[in-house]
DNA sequence: CTAACGGCG
DNA sequence: CCTTCGCCGTTAG
């Protein structure tokens, strides 16, 4: 049982020293001596939390050692990539070991073994006894194959506290396989570059997952390989040897000649005198006090002052929910139900939060809704004996659809939810994250935060409701946090939300919606002082529905298209890498910038004075290499190579993957309120980003297709929008004459850049003025225009002075812009979003710079991204009340894309056209246009 | 984790 | 010395 079991922590002292070390790379710690104490200092983080927090009663750090392992033997090549060790992480391994030997923590090391099989043989004689339940901490993925029942991986988070702990069942699901043995089988194909295991060329991740799936290990894969095709079947074929030596390499061993016991891993007290004088020496103050308290007195040098710095921690008590006579009930019936409902609907605004157990709305199952109209006062309705969970919702449904305001928490997910339940929720809507998103960006916007920050009160923690449940700890990557934080946390407590009773859950749901509740009536006001009401109210709030729709509608993408583009790249980056070898005299890694910039410029010499990146790396990007194609073939051949190896792993591999299997389209997420302008971000997958420039981009646009039929693509985008909210903004005459009369803007702003008739502009011309119109915007200099034209600065500067001679209202509109920036410290669009701008007042010059160029582009970039909410606003509510079979399915910042109804295209095209033009009306009567096209593909659509 | 790169508007 | 805004995803180290 838990309380008798041995715990057994196995650490991978090296992989988690690098790791320390790597991790704050760009923020070392060091010493007054000028030792860089990060390595140590994090691993150290590490080792204390475990000691601290998870209760080891057996605890021991294996090290790799410099002798050969048998892996070299079969393998020469076996690490030989390796870059060399940095001095300052060299330096830290003894310093580590000592730190251990200090707190009497067995260090085990065996001569010709590596630290993976010494970890894999202790966990699996641990297994063997049944006493143990053993954790195997360390970052590598390898260790994956090392997971049973009772050993488990331990992957230490960013902070000491964020850990990612994965059990069988996790593993199963990380790897997408039915076996943890299986995992061999991935990485053998799969390779790893780091330790130089080749695997099979052409296979990465995805496709090794895959073909494992399929024929479940390398050695069935190899005796089935007429089942591949074309290259992949090629690639399998003619490396065999290499696939089965790669999985002997990556199998770690359960069997190496360990001597150690697990009695030599008995948890022992540490020497208090030997730690503290290593602390000191290492100047860490921090952990020494966390050990001793005020008994630890921080060494000599700077770091005396650290006992002064850190008294008791005087902080501001939080309140909890037993601080407050709260009346939070649970509603399980449908009479009691029934009840609620009654007064719910005399209600004009109340909060509603939606538990359930999972995080994607379309697979989502409903627990219980929380529902709150009152200070302190809540109602967690679940289902029970006689309220199954489609009639609750069912009974909610007048609530949820009536004209009341509903508050909420990132209600995109509730409405996401219900919308996948058929429960189309209306507003309007207070959802407290956009609130808070508009009124203080650059803060968290989670609830637990806000509760803390904006109510002095600390939330109930979903671990420890589950926790006190007794529930075992699961893995399932089931939790309720939203999909923006589900990729920027490290899955910690992953809860199993079914597994909790209602009971222990009702004070936690219930808590949310009170705290919700009350946070709106604060960011309400809080809106109402910093000026965006307008912008939260007209835009932002009826916006989020239409966002919730266009998420659940989705898109349809050819998935057989994608693998045939795929094939295609495939073959390209195949003869491409080979030719780029031979070129270059050598293999290596082309995916490296650092390994391509060393070859073209430390070994080929391609230029005198290569450009350096700011960290003093050899620049290899698309403009530089561009110079350098006449120099050399190599060159063109690389920018081949990554067009294609771009496409393919960002479109080709990726977009299939999202595409979900109970409707085929894919469904990304819009991200209302991510940018610092207003624009939305669109994630998981990005779609507006797809190619569009190059030919080759062109073929994954074409796989964008209709939802039947009956169905074409429909897209209506906004001409030079941007150009015209700035001649409006900046009431520049000529530009706004430009276009009243509907001119080519480009054209016109030649024409009066180089003096002459708009019928006498050459294409040359114009496309210098197309230039200087968009660099403009940016705030470009005449350095960066001359760069980006190929002229000499001082013709660029010439351009610019007269750009600014004919159009004299839009210098001042920048002038006046960066005048106001520097006084308010903020800037606004037109609709009053507000966007804070720190260092516009900076000493530092570049840095000031920056904010100046950020403080003209945001009114511009930020009315039009304001101008397409409102048209997608408008455009959504002309669909729905004419009952039109037609969807809105995308938003790229200046476009919609439709789902059109081929009866309906006559009817509706003029007045999506009519609605984009009308949505935001501009100053000065700048007309806005929308241009539209049809097709069968996204690509033809334009 | 950050940097470099490159896809889009 | 730096030098065009706003994003997201992939890869390497």
């Amino acid at each position: 049982m838990a309380d008798t079991t041995k715990r057994l922590f196995l650490l991978d002292g090296m992989a988690l020293v690098y790791r320390a070390h790597f991790a704050l790379i760009r923020n070392p710690i060091y010493n007054s001596k000028g030792m860089n104490t990060s390595a140590v200092f994090g691993f150290m983080n590490t080792l204390l939390d475990i000691l601290d927090n998870h209760s080891p009663t057996h605890l021991g750090v294996a090290f790799d050692t410099k002798e050969p392992t048998p892996r070299h033997e079969i393998f020469p090549e076996y690490k030989a990539q390796r870059d060399a060790m940095p001095e300052d992480l060299a330096k830290a391994i003894p310093e580590v070991k000592r730190l251990l030997k200090a707190f009497h923590i067995p260090v085990i090391e065996l001569p010709g073994y590596e630290a993976d099989d010494i970890i894999g043989t202790l966990a699996h004689q641990a297994d063997a006894t049944g006493e143990y339940q053993t954790f195997m901490v360390t970052p590598d993925k390898d260790f994956a194959q090392l997971v049973t029942p009772t050993t488990t991986m331990w992957k230490p988070g960013r902070k000491g506290s964020e850990v990612e702990l994965m059990d069988v069942p996790a593993i199963l699901s990380k790897w997408e396989i039915e076996d943890t043995s299986q995992v061999i089988d991935i990485l053998a194909l799969w390779g790893d570059a780091s330790d130089n295991i080749p695997g099979v060329p052409g296979i990465g991740e995805k496709t090794a997952k895959k073909l494992i799936k399929q024929f479940g290990s390398v050695e069935k894969l190899l005796e089935s390989t007429d089942q591949l095709k074309g290259k992949q079947k090629e690639n399998v074929e003619n490396n065999k040897e290499q696939a089965l030596l790669s999985k002997k390499l990556v199998t770690i061993m359960v069997d190496a000649p360990v001597s150690t016991t697990f009695k030599d891993l008995v948890l022992d007290q540490r020497d208090d005198e030997a730690v503290k004088s290593l602390f000191t020496e290492l100047e860490f103050n921090a952990l020494g006090k966390r050990l001793y308290g005020n008994d630890f007195t921080a060494g000599r040098g700077h770091s005396t002052t650290a006992s002064a710095e850190q008294p008791e921690l005087v902080q501001a008590e939080l309140k909890t929910l037993a601080d407050f006579k709260t009346n939070y009930a649970l509603v399980n019936s449908a009479a009691e139900l029934d009840k609620l409902v009654k007064q719910l609907e005399k209600q004009d605004l109340f909060c509603f939060d939606l538990e359930t157990t999972a995080l994607n709305p379309r697979t989502a199952d409903l627990l219980g809704v929380a529902l709150s109209w009152k200070a302190r006062e809540a109602y967690f309705v679940i289902p029970g004996k006689d309220l199954s969970p489609s009639a609750m919702l069912e009974k909610l449904k007048p609530a949820l659809t009536s004209k009341a305001t509903k508050i909420g928490h990132n209600l995109k997910f509730d409405l996401s939810v219900l919308l996948a339940k058929g429960l189309q929720a209306t507003g309007p809507f207070f959802d407290t994250m956009l609130a808070h998103s508009l009124v203080d960006p650059e803060q968290r916007h989670n609830m637990d935060y806000l509760a803390e920050s904006m109510l002095g009160y600390t939330t109930i923690k979903l671990a420890d409701v589950a926790a006190e449940n007794e529930a075992e700890a699961s893995t399932q990557s089931d939790d309720l946090f939203s999909f923006a934080e589900k990729k920027k946390t490290t899955k910690k407590d992953y809860v199993d939300m079914s597994a909790i009773r209602a009971e222990s859950l009702k004070d936690y749901a219930c808590e949310d919606a009170d705290i919700t509740f009350q946070l709106a009536e604060i960011l309400a006001e809080q809106l109402d002082t910093s000026g965006q009401s307008d912008v939260f109210y007209d835009i932002e709030s009826p916006l989020l529905p239409v966002l919730v729709r266009i998420e659940h509608e989705g898109i349809c993408v050819n998935r057989d298209s994608l693998t045939e583009i795929g094939h295609t790249l495939a073959k390209r980056i195949e003869n491409l890498t080979k030719s780029i070898y031979e070129q270059a005299g050598k293999e290596f890694n082309l995916n490296s910038p650092k390994q391509l910039g060393e070859i073209l410029f430390g070994e080929m010499q391609l230029v005198e004075k290569p450009k350096k990146t700011k960290t003093g790396q050899f620049k290899t990007d698309e403009s530089t290499l561009s110079l350098l194609a006449p120099k050399h073939e190599i060159v063109a051949n690389i920018l081949e190579y990554r067009e294609a190896s771009k496409l393919k792993s960002t479109y080709v591999d990726a977009l299939p993957e999202h595409i979900c299997p109970s409707d085929g389209r894919i469904h990304t997420h819009l991200h209302q309120l991510l940018t610092a302008t207003g624009r939305l971000a669109s994630s998981d997958p990005n779609l507006q980003n797809i190619p569009v420039r190059s030919e080759a981009g062109r073929e994954i646009r074409k796989a964008f297709v209709p939802r039947g039929e009956e169905f074409t693509l429909f897209a209506c985008d906004y001409s030079q929008v941007e150009l015209r909210v700035m001649a409006a903004i900046s009431g520049d005459q000529a530009m706004i004459d430009a276009f009243q009369h509907d001119h080519d803007i480009h054209t016109a702003t030649a024409a009066r850049v180089y003096g002459v008739g708009m019928d006498e502009v050459t294409r040359d011309m114009r496309s210098t003025a197309k230039m200087v119109n968009f660099g403009i915007i940016y705030g470009i200099s005449a350095f960066g225009l001359s760069q980006r034209l190929g002229i000499p600065r001082g013709e660029a500067a010439e351009i610019i002075d007269t750009y600014f001679e004919q159009y004299p209202a839009i210098k001042e509109f920048m002038d006046k812009t960066i005048e106001q920036a520097e006084k308010d410290g903020y800037v606004t669009t037109l609709s009053g979003r507000k966007r804070v701008l720190r260092d516009i007042n900076s000493r530092n010059a570049s840095i000031r710079k920056n904010a100046g160029r950020a403080a003209i582009n945001t009114p511009i970039q930020g009315t039009a991204a304001d101008m397409i909410k409102l048209a997608m606003i408008k455009v959504d509510d002309l669909l729905r009340k004419g009952g039109y079979h037609s969807k809105m399915i995308l938003q790229v910042h200046d476009e919609l894309l439709f789902d059109l109804h081929l009866e309906e295209k006559d009817e509706l095209i003029p007045k999506i056209v009519e609605a984009m033009q009308t949505a935001l009306p501009l100053p000065h009567d700048v007309p806005a246009k929308a241009d539209t096209g049809m097709g069968g593909n996204w690509l033809q659509a334009h």
